[in-house]
RNA sequence: GGCGGCGUAGCUCAGGGGUUAGAGCACUCGGCUCAUAAUCGAGUUGUCGGUGGUUCGAAUCCACCCGCCGCUACCA
């Protein structure tokens, strides 16, 4: 009936439309882009999906504010995201915007099912209620007892009627879950917050709202809509063919990962898995939560509006550096800080004078040396080259941390094999071996680096698309470099002989000032 | 308050019972000249938050203290 699971599946969060994107946002689609593009590179065959989540009171109010209607609000704020993933080279499969019908019917459908099983119910609502902020409060946020906490002003207690989610129900299992799969909540620390929320204690959660009509209306009940969060979880299978095209759902799901930031934890890792054991539906493989980019110490989010646009940064680093800085410079499992001084450190010490010039000084070699055309590396080799092919060992087997989204780990271990090439490049001193006429010497040794080049080219490739192309065309090779495949692209000796090089443009020029 | 985490070179961090505690950056000195004053080599700095304990031996385990942080349910 159904075919088998054959793809990489990785989503990231889907995105607010309400919010624009910042250095946060970006940082999440550039890790799961990298991810991807690390996946397609060995071979797999990847779905990597984002999109924007688009329904809510919030949206419904601000278009309202300019004076239109939600949907022509979304309509034209989702460019603004699409761009930002244009510019930032987002490789994804699939954009969905929750207010498409793939999405609405299947979400309709999926609650449908749940409220069949009994898992869904009808019950009051009640709670402290500011009528300014046209929202309630729990408890634990009210100031002196009874006061808004964003005006001040006394709450009243206000009931309503909401459908509730009978997720009390499923704690046993998910606390089983974590047990049994530790690799479902990751990092450890976040799986152990996770464990201990349930542990506490679940209460059923509310899941439709009356009084608003900007969201998915509740099939049995034309006076609700889906609650924003239950709608937008949903886009993970909605995506991919649930109950509409069988076959394709059951190659993709379940999700091998979602990408997601560590404040919006509880429901992918809570409410999301119950919702589909409620439903029947097999559970995604892992949950990452990464931590926040942090500008001089604060969260850099929605609410520091006039925090650093990425276009601001891909203006004067450029997009390679923009996706090399943050997950160079940050542990991904960890919040860490951006600056515009690591910044420039990381391009000047990293791609200009590591990588960059190393490039450069091959090419202009091979140039000057040999007529500008790949040499026969003739000739045995010695210790300098065994020397280096334990560091090319060192960034093949490293780069695999991708995998376990350690993106700082695999970057480091590849510079270890762009320093080695540079060692090696000393302890041969080309330029000696030309003066000397050690034509064979200076042939293997020429061969070896622009080899060596190759391969990081193929290695870096996932994280700097544009600059590996470059470097690659630099180096004569045909075809595309995000064509190749490893681990079969990372050995030595690929590289065809008589191949013409071309210097062109330095790869990171140094940056002005 | 409860649960959890963190505090290691000037900076960012890794390590985590066993000889003289590590990396990168920064800094100093030296080499080289193919290269984007780049690259290569050598070197300096640390009471591993504090106190006490377990141990033949602790940065690494335990207790307490100090400082910082996260979670402790329905604004996305």
């Amino acid at each position: 009936m159904s075919g088998e699971k054959d793809t990489f599946f990785l989503t990231t969060a889907i995105y607010y439309v309400n919010d624009l994107p910042h250095i946060g946002s970006a940082y999440e689609m550039v890790a799961a882009d990298v991810l991807a593009r690390w996946r397609r590179l060995n071979g797999d065959r990847v779905h990597f999906l984002t999109g924007t989540d688009e329904h809510g009171e919030k949206i419904a109010r601000s278009a309202e504010q300019r004076g239109r209607t939600p949907s022509e609000h979304v309509d034209d704020i989702v460019p603004r995201w699409t761009d930002v993933m244009a510019l930032l080279r987002i490789s994804y499969d699939d954009f969905i915007r929750t207010t498409q019908p793939r999405h609405t019917a299947r979400v309709q459908e999926f609650m449908q099912r749940l409220y069949d099983r009994g898992d869904i119910y009808l019950d009051t609502y009640r709670g402290a209620y500011c009528v300014s902020c046209e929202a309630y409060y729990g408890p634990g946020d009210l100031l002196d007892g009874d006061l808004c906490p964003v005006h001040r002003r006394p709450v009243e207690q206000r009931e309503q009627d909401n459908y509730f989610f009978r997720l009390s129900k499923y704690a046993p299992d998910l606390l089983r879950l974590y047990d049994e799969h530790p690799e479902f909540m990751q990092p450890e620390v976040r799986r152990n917050e996770v464990r201990s929320f349930v542990e506490a204690g679940l209460q059923d959660v509310s899941i439709s709202r009356s009084s608003f009509t900007w969201g998915v209306p509740v099939p049995w009940d034309d006076d609700h809509v889906f609650y924003v969060w239950f709608d937008a979880l949903l886009n993970y299978v909605t995506a991919v063919g649930w109950g509409a095209d069988d076959e394709a759902f059951a190659r993709r799901w379940p999700a091998d990962v979602h990408i997601v930031g560590k404040d919006i934890i509880r429901p992918h890792a809570v409410y999301w898995p119950a919702m589909l054991m409620a439903a029947g539906v097999a559970l995604p493989q892992q949950v990452y939560a990464h931590g926040f980019v942090l500008v001089s110490g604060e969260k850099m989010g929605k609410t520091n509006a006039t925090g650093i646009a990425p276009a601001q940064l891909v203006d004067h680093f450029g997009v390679d550096c923009y996706r090399y800085y943050f997950l160079r410079e940050l542990s991904f499992g960890q919040d860490g800080s951006f600056s515009w001084e690591s910044m420039e450190q990381r391009y000047t010490t990293d791609l200009a004078n590591d990588l960059g010039n190393l490039a450069n000084r091959v090419l202009t070699m091979v140039t000057s040396y040999c007529g500008g055309t790949v040499p026969d590396p003739a000739g045995p080799p010695g210790e300098a080259e065994d020397a280096l092919a334990a560091d090319w060992r060192i960034a093949v087997e490293g780069m695999a941390a991708i995998d376990r989204l350690d993106f700082k780990k695999a970057l480091e271990d590849l510079w270890v094999l762009v320093g080695g090439v540079n060692r090696y490049v000393e302890a041969r001193a080309p330029w000696r071996l030309h003066k000397q006429g050690a034509g064979n010497d200076l042939g293997r040794c020429l061969y070896t680096c622009v080899d060596a080049l190759r391969t990081i080219a193929v290695l870096v490739s996932p994280v700097m698309p544009d600059a590996a192309a470059a470097l690659w065309s630099k180096l004569g090779l045909d075809g595309a470099v995000a064509d190749q495949c490893l681990p079969a692209a990372a050995a030595a000796g690929l590289t065809p002989v008589g191949a013409t090089v071309e210097r062109g443009a330095l790869l990171f020029p140094k940056l002005d000032e």
